[in-house]
DNA sequence: CGCTTCGTTCAGTACATTCTAAACGTTGTG
DNA sequence: CACAACGTTTAGAATGTACTGAACGAAGCG
């Protein structure tokens, strides 16, 4: 903890608040947090294990999948510390992890009316019902959503 | 647990499962699959205890949240015995949930950008790229997203 | 009015997750 | 080539969550 001004433990604080509802652990939150507000934008693990008064081994494990999820990126450096910041944007991909969870719905339901029989058409109406709103989720959002966003999000920005 | 077919009690595992990945209690997903699929659609929670093979007492625990969420609704009954029921096209109910909880993304990020001073403006950037994101998602999802469901639903229901 | 049935609540337990500390491998550096 | 710095991994502890059993209150039924 090497003097972080209060107003910036409140943020962290609430990132990682925001972060564990959406099912994500607090730290991934307080590290996103950290890296939108430091300076200069790119850390490394040392430094945003001082800052954020954790052990190297949490912020070493919370990295990778924000890494891998898009997140975060890593940046080329010349010497042995990783250097990561923000991925500019990256918050479509946390959309797509979500969405992806939608098909194991879609995959449950395909299931279950393959087991039920055309003889119970009220079971296959709810079940069919779980089915086509995952799959609304999934298809759908993925073409229709990110693109709004993009166009959400240009429009945010030209005008600032 | 009466004779629950190993085919249902996959179908309960893998709504159980999917509920999980949702951040939702595993039992929240075997109570709805449950309720899917069973006959007559509506069940007491004695019934389902036993057919689910649980205590009432993690039923009672997991059916409230779901009732108040618009997921399952309570039918008025005669007797002592609730009876519940799959609220039909409940899911609506679910996104509005989580898209609630986008809201404290925003609040994040609104209060990051009270604190970070104007001369600052890298920061204010990925400030507002989060508090952009966290309202796209609560409002235009609201708007549209819900819209659309409700056609491409009435879309594949006239069409079975 | 006892008795039974149904649902709720509470205390305790089992489980999973998350964090830390310490040991390790690797890579620059003097 | 010894040393130091950085990140990774593993084992263990702490925390939080979910489930059960038992006690309880309420509401029909004999």
């Amino acid at each position: 903890m090497t003097g972080i001004p209060p107003e910036e433990a409140e943020l962290l604080n609430r990132v990682g608040l925001f972060f564990e509802m959406v099912g994500a652990p607090r730290t991934m939150g307080r590290i996103y947090g950290r890296l939108m507000v430091c300076d200069p934008p790119e850390q490394s693990l040392t430094e945003l294990a001082e800052a954020l008064d954790m052990s190297k081994a949490s912020i070493s494990t919370a990295v990778r999948p924000m890494q891998e999820g898009g997140l975060v990126e890593r940046l080329p450096s010349s010497g042995r510390s990783h250097r990561y910041r923000i991925t500019p944007g990256g918050f479509t991909q946390v959309l797509n992890v979500q969405l992806a969870r939608m098909r194991l719905g879609a995959e449950a339901a395909e299931f279950g009316l393959s087991v039920v029989g055309e003889d119970r058409p009220e079971q296959r109406e709810r079940l069919a019902d779980l089915r086509d709103f995952c799959e609304f989720c999934a298809t759908v959002v993925n073409d229709d959503f990110l693109r709004q966003w993009d166009e959400y999000r240009a429009r945010k920005r030209s005008s600032r």
